[in-house]
DNA sequence: GACCAGGAAGAGT
DNA sequence: ACTCTTCATGGT
């Protein structure tokens, strides 16, 4: 099986990075193994120590996948502007973020909103289950995440089985505009943050929020800070004292707390943003 | 800006 | 069994 040898400058921890809550394909067994899908891919790897052993995908594809070229002690460096981050950071320890394929990205992001996170794997797994492409792996049988052309042929009654709510029309309406998702793809990743947040926003069913995650997750824009339930909480708690707890989070709002974060982390604030979310119960 | 719908499942009592 | 919460968004 092919390895990744890691080198001392380049901490990585694959249970943090997997187990953050930023990625919902993964799944870790009992033994170590490490089991997603990517791309067309069926994958499976374990880290010891320094070491990566990994199956399904080839190394460039891994090195890529897990950012493992990006300079993190750098990055780090930038963020740790207070003690409460420090602390954060020091409790995942080789955290990084992933670049996720952007259109599966988009799709999971609208199935989030207002849900827990075993909710939200259940339907992407659905959606990869009712129309993916099925791919037999080690004796077992795991699905590709399916293209727009393919959710949006079913039509709007297909989808009906992967209990998607209110939800339901927003994944089949973008997935009824976005037809070709390597165009939209492109067209986005050539987009400054501003802008391509703006474009994200005009599909049905992406907020803020959303286009924040999948400008962090899927197109490397650090600058992106996402403001969820929890964000808002340890932001207000430790940062921004003035924010009304009640209220529900304004556009406003969001905003001071998205200015705040980048003005105080820099322009690595998704970073922190990642680092405060997966310490939020430490 | 305030309010509410949509809706399933986890977490806590 | 019951209530509250959940990686929010869109429409009125």
């Amino acid at each position: 099986m092919p390895k990744i040898t890691l080198s001392d400058h380049q901490p990585f921890s694959l249970d943090q990075t997997l187990g953050c809550g930023q990625v919902f394909r993964w799944d870790r067994a009992e033994d170590g193994w490490w089991y997603g899908i990517v791309k067309d891919k069926a994958i499976k790897i374990r880290q010891d120590g320094s070491i990566l052993v990994f199956k399904g995908a080839t190394t460039t594809f891994i090195r890529n996948y897990f950012s493992l070229d990006l300079d993190l002690k750098e990055v780090i460096k930038s963020i740790d502007q207070d003690p409460f981050i420090h602390a954060a950071i020091g409790s995942c320890t080789g955290l990084r973020l992933v670049r996720q394929p952007p259109w599966e990205c988009l799709i999971s992001y609208i199935c989030s909103t207002n849900s827990n996170i075993p909710t939200i794997r259940r339907r992407i797994a659905s959606l990869a289950e009712q129309f993916g492409k099925a791919i037999e792996f080690e004796g077992r049988t795991y699905y590709t995440f399916p293209n727009p052309t393919s959710i949006a042929c079913e039509g709007n009654e297909g989808l009906t089985l992967c209990k998607l709510g209110y939800r339901q029309p927003y994944v089949f309406g973008t997935s009824c505009s976005v037809t070709d998702e390597r165009q939209w793809e492109e067209r986005i990743r050539r987009l400054p943050y501003d802008d391509a947040r703006k474009e994200l926003m005009t599909l049905h069913g992406v907020g803020p929020k959303a286009a924040d995650c999948i400008l962090l997750f899927a197109f490397q824009k650090y600058e992106a800070f996402p403001v969820d339930v929890w964000i808002r909480r340890i932001m207000q708690r430790n940062y921004i004292r003035n924010l009304d707890l009640d209220a529900g989070l304004t556009n406003r709002d969001y905003n001071r707390i998205r200015g705040f974060a980048r003005e105080h982390f820099g322009d690595y604030c998704g970073y922190a943003q990642e680092y405060l979310y997966a310490a939020r119960n430490g």
